[in-house]
DNA sequence: GCCGTTTTCGGCCCGACTGTTTTCAGTCG
């Protein structure tokens, strides 16, 4: 699948017109055209064949016939021509902190400076002192912005950027100054990945704030700091910015600060033909005159009732069902984790988890769950001490005699079977029907073809036996790709045989994603949220993938584990037959 | 370069902070 690459190619094409000071608007619609591909969850290239690239928002005719001759040339011409012009190596150093495209023009036109370590040199050499408006604090801050990308400031995963956050979050709300206090950004979007922390506190004190704020052990370096607003990195080189507003604007500064950027602009849109203003200090009507009157501003719902909009849930604040958003049509009631009953993926010192079942099942009951499914792993997958047929026998007689000892609980048999490089299962028919829910999975063989591994997903959900196939992209974020499936003719698949597709609540795999998660959906596809758990403390990582689902617009209905426990069997029972 | 319930031309979101400037451009989110 291309998207990634088209997008980013389309990314690079703005950021090179933008050195080139070409027009804004041109350079803006090369970026949104990039964001809105790398979001398709269909594959361009299929999307191409059946001549739909132009429903993709932002896409016309001059981007359209770009997509058309990287998918037959692997090239663009148009971006060809841009590197003859500008060394490709500035878009590096566009990427440094502080420095933009008008900087990098700058160094390239004076110095002939074409990439990050003939940067650090002159900088180093003073070779950039008394170029027009640089002096030593710019290349102080230059410098330090060199460190800050050569120490690699990947995206986080939802997971541990939630760990960071929370500790920050508890520091500031212990202090009397600060009222109320929330996450904000693609944090609070809950998106698969992010990059920087953004935080939002309304007190009447904001100096006192900062001040704490700044000084906290976690933070390594200050990078700004103003009345309103601050920024730090941590020790592990995340940036979190804090804003501080007044009690009377937090609302406004809380959907301001949300994001995300491009639902801003529409809800900004949405305002201008309404004659109205959206800041983060409120939302204001325009008068004639100019006179601007404000109209809303102390919660976020308000805001949004003030632009003639419903409550929007922060998670749906993308473009993905952006145009649902703004049609007034009426957003569905999203699933919430209250609504999950059980967790049908978690492993077991029988494979490679590290509690015992009966420790796994104390933890769910915690959480107030009304069953779990030990889906350790099949022989096949060496590396996890896949079960063997023998210890399946032990490890049923272990989960029989646990729930017979428990109440309004149950413990399910269950298996994440090895689907092998044919799409074949790793346990054979006997072994497969004695499980109380098996779900399939692929854990090698990624290299293969787009219609091979297609192939073996659609043979896996054709198994009467198989509910579910997990984490269907195989995803590592920040350390592997999806793997290259067609996710069209999974999801006929999943439909056709009553297969559910997992939302893999890992915080590493977030897979299906949001938007995957969208398409199937629209494909009429149903769902499992699963934790994957490998220890006790995995089990609550059950929310992320509730976030997931809520991105992807699911209600209560399209999940699986959202069914009572008889409802639920019966279900698995019944499918596919 | 894209787009349309002001529709095929003329628009295209808004503000904070920094470092350089004597009032603003560049960068960022």
């Amino acid at each position: 699948m291309k998207n990634k690459e088209i997008a980013d190619l389309l990314d690079r094409i703005g950021v090179l017109l933008e050195i080139k000071d070409d027009n804004v608007f041109k350079i803006r619609a090369y970026h949104k055209a990039a964001e809105n591909i790398a979001s398709v969850a269909e594959d361009i290239a299929t999307l191409r064949q059946e001549n739909r690239l132009s429903e993709i928002p932002g896409i016309g005719k001059a981007i359209e016939e770009k997509i058309a001759e990287y998918l037959d040339t692997g090239k663009i011409k148009a971006y060809q021509e841009l590197i003859q012009e500008i060394p490709e190596t500035l878009l590096d150093i566009v990427n440094i902190p502080s420095i933009g495209p008008k900087k990098a023009k700058l160094f390239w036109e004076e110095l002939r400076i074409k990439n990050v370590d003939e940067l650090r040199w002159a900088a180093e050499d003073g070779k950039l002192l008394g170029l027009p408006g640089i002096k030593e604090k710019t290349i102080e801050n230059i410098l330090s912005g060199i460190k800050v990308v050569q120490a690699g400031q990947e995206r986080m995963n939802l997971g541990a950027a939630t760990q960071i956050a929370e500790q920050f979050v508890a520091a500031l709300k212990s202090l009397p100054e600060v009222k109320e206090i929330s996450v904000a950004g693609s944090l609070r979007r809950s998106r698969e990945t992010i990059r920087d922390i953004d935080i939002l506190v309304d007190s009447t004190d904001p100096q006192k704030v900062m001040e704490t704020f700044v000084c906290l052990p976690q933070v390594k370096q200050i990078t700004v700091q103003g009345d309103t607003k601050s920024s730090v990195l941590t020790k592990e080189n995340v940036q979190v910015d804090l804003r501080v507003v007044e009690p009377k604007s937090f609302g406004a500064a809380l959907l301001y600060f949300t994001g995300s950027k491009n639902f801003n602009v529409k809800l900004r849109q949405v305002a201008m033909k309404k004659n109205m203003k959206v800041n983060e200090y409120g939302i204001f009507r325009v008068a004639v005159s100019g006179k601007e009157t404000c109209v809303a501003s102390c919660t976020e719902e308000e805001c949004l009732n003030a632009l003639g909009l419903g409550y929007i849930p922060p998670e749906l604040r993308e473009d993905i069902g952006e145009s649902e958003l703004f049609s007034g049509r009426k957003i569905p009631k999203l699933i919430e984790l209250k609504d999950i009953r059980g967790d049908l993926h978690v492993h077991s010192t029988w494979s490679d988890g590290r509690n015992t079942i009966a420790q796994m099942a104390e933890t769910a009951q915690k959480l107030g769950y009304e069953y779990l499914s030990i889906s350790d792993h099949s022989p096949r997958l060496r590396v996890a001490g896949g079960v063997s047929p023998e210890n399946l026998k032990k490890k049923k007689k272990e989960i029989e005699d646990l729930n017979s000892k428990l109440k309004n609980f149950r413990i399910l048999f269950g298996t994440e079977v090895e689907i092998d490089s044919d799409g074949n299962l790793d346990y054979n028919e006997k072994i497969l029907s004695e499980f109380d829910i098996v779900i399939a999975a692929i854990h090698s063989g990624f290299e293969q073809k787009q219609a091979q591994l297609t192939k073996r997903l659609v043979k896996a959900c054709q198994s009467k036996y198989v509910t579910a196939i997990a984490h269907p992209t195989g995803v590592h974020l920040g350390k592997r790709e999806p793997y290259d499936i067609d996710l069209k003719e999974i999801c006929k698949a999943a439909v056709d045989t009553n297969t559910f597709l997992e939302i893999n609540s890992f915080p590493v795999r977030l897979d299906l994603n949001s938007h995957n998660v969208y398409f199937a959906h629209s494909q009429g596809v149903q769902f499992v949220i699963n934790s994957d758990a490998h220890s006790i403390d995995h089990l609550p990582f059950m929310k992320f993938g509730v976030a997931i689902a809520r991105r992807g617009w699911l209600t209560k209905e399209d999940v699986l584990n959202t069914l009572p426990l008889k409802q639920l069997e019966k279900v698995i029972k019944n499918r596919n037959r």
